[in-house]
DNA sequence: TTCTCTACTGTGAACGCTCACAGAGCAGGG
DNA sequence: CCCTGCTCTGTGAGCGTTCACAGTAGAGAA
């Protein structure tokens, strides 16, 4: 009934584990025991201390733990795209609350980090390798990037989303088929009668800006279609690139009748500069997009795009994680797209 | 010039401090000096200590720091909105930004904490409050949210981005003049003639959203105004929300002739509704927005609007964040804020 | 009985760091 | 000469926890 001075307001040192065993009258141990998990511990001293542990507000002190498990129990989403992106960006939402939602069934926090500059990538490296997240999911696209090496070089836990650039990479991965996904949509062009397609690819220092190119080219050789000089540009995902490769395109080949472009924003970018020129989505030209982003139903027309699993991408990004965290080999997962369509082809 | 062992990528156990003071030929407690200011240092010792860190590829043990200093020498931003709002609302960027920089002068990295939901707020609190940050600057305007009273119980430094509602309340923050602002944009409007002038307000649960209409009514009492009956509506900051607001307005009072927005968001959702009623701006009516977003330079036509000092309010948050770690007492600062005049007013 | 096995408990010894303290060396003042 | 004060250095203790180990008691088997 009466309440130790420890759990009142103002007090001054938090109580220990070893409070908590001279309340509990166990020991140290014991109550360590109690803490991670109950094992070998008899039901009397399981309650006993379990009740010291509500009568002196005993929290455990995290950083002695971590000290010597060498876990924080923490998670770090670090984003190495200059922070405009990731405000611009819809898919980065969706990421996120993805992952947020698959670890908080394990009740571990997710902590953003973004990395935009050089110098908040030394200072987040440096503050991850310090061990205060026990693992990263890592978003970040450009082969440039050495982050995702100097992390692995430290032995952190580390999965990515997306293919990683260097070929021999054994960092985990998850990524949708950027490839089949791209061919799906060239397919379902060349199926609804177009036949002068053009594109605006991802970066292509990106897998997936270069595969997506490759399902396009592929996929148009099957069909036999002659070389695509002229009718392939290259955009950065973002909504302006968008809309300037399709002023590109235009202006390189008028005679165009469908558009394939490598994501949703940019092809946002690339509806405007169409309606500024007069054509009209999907009569005179069709346009396809990727991603489906909250992006392609705002669109107007609505986009016809090639859905990325987002949901399921979130979820197997946290799994391997979790995963490596608890001693598994680095795994690399690919998950199918589907095609959607709506009003833009 | 010949690498240590442990700077090679497979290395087992990370360097201690135990291993640098060996390299260097120098105690621990030298390199510890070295590393927490260098007070009390020798320059050759200095020396050799960083050199031996070098050699080593030595990162501190933050753990081991933070269980014997108390401090982790990290920073929260903590968010405590719906995750579609912070990603729909540049002005979040726009402070992120703000923040991360200013704290990068002293080295602390900043750590993104989303608790949209419940359940989030909970585990992000006792994470925040086992001590993984030293201080929160938290980002929230609602008045149901008992975040900010929690974290200031439990003793954890904290400042807040605008107003706190209670009026009692002893948390640090930093606001703009909203109250002021609105007063000058209002003015603005009835110089250049508006007399019928409108109102989209911010959530009412927010000081920040009860001073701007607070200056809007009492500007136009001076004036002279009757009731604003019929002219007021409120909106939540949203985009969709000013469009709504907007539509409401019109149907109540089509004789209107200036509207004021509280937020440059929602403003862009009422150049909508406006557009598609057929309204031109600024002939028939005049806009004005607030915050001056990238969303005032956006729209079209670009809007007129009230310049909250977004780079002097993160500085001052974090200036005031640090003071109250290094044992100041709350305080609250209150920035000016501007009109810009551009094409909507 | 004695021995073994199992369930449970307590005790040092870490984990890697900072802090307080003591002490060395050297200068300057009485 | 000693004393004081300064800069610089090394050492032991301890932060709060987990982990390995040793040790106890009681049950069951030999």
């Amino acid at each position: 009934m009466t309440m130790s001075s420890s759990s009142t307001g103002g007090r001054r040192r938090p109580p220990t584990i070893h409070d908590v065993a001279r309340e509990a009258g166990v020991s140290r141990g014991t109550v360590s025991r109690v803490l991670n998990g109950g094992h070998y511990v008899s039901p009397a001293a399981q309650e006993a201390v379990n009740d010291a542990i509500r009568r002196t507000g005993y929290v455990v002190n995290r950083h002695a733990r971590s000290l010597i498990t060498g876990r924080s129990d923490s998670i770090g989403f670090l984003l190495t795209e200059p922070q405009e992106r990731f405000f611009e960006d819809p898919n980065f939402n969706v990421l996120l609350s993805g992952c947020t939602q698959a670890l908080a069934g394990h009740d571990i926090p997710l902590l953003l980090m973004l990395a935009g500059t050089k110098d908040e990538r030394r200072r987040i490296t440096r503050y991850i390798t310090a061990g205060h997240v026990d693992g990263v999911l890592l978003v970040s696209s450009h082969s440039g990037d050495r982050v995702a090496e100097e992390l692995r070089e430290a032995g952190v836990p580390l999965v990515q989303c997306g293919k990683p650039m260097g070929p021999g990479s054994k960092v985990s991965y998850v990524a949708a088929d950027d490839r089949d996904g791209a061919r799906d949509m060239v397919r379902h062009l060349l199926d609804t009668g177009r036949r002068r397609i053009g594109m605006i690819t991802g970066p292509l220092d990106t897998p997936g800006g270069v595969d997506r190119l490759a399902g396009y080219r592929e996929v148009l050789t099957e069909a036999g279609a002659e070389s695509d000089e002229g009718l392939v540009v290259s955009g950065d995902y973002s909504r302006a690139s968008g809309e300037a490769g399709a002023e590109r395109l235009l202006a390189q080949a008028p005679d165009m009748d469908a558009l394939f472009v490598a994501s949703d924003l940019m092809a946002q970018g690339a509806l405007a500069a169409l309606h500024r020129a007069g054509r009209r989505v999907p009569d005179d030209i069709a346009v396809g997009g990727f991603d489906d982003s909250v992006a392609a139903t705002e669109a107007v027309p609505a986009l016809t795009t090639i859905r990325q699993p987002y949901d399921r991408i979130s979820a197997e990004m946290v799994r391997l994680l979790l995963a490596q965290i608890g001693g598994e080999d680095p795994a690399a997962v690919i998950l199918p797209t589907e095609l959607v369509v709506r009003d833009s082809a």
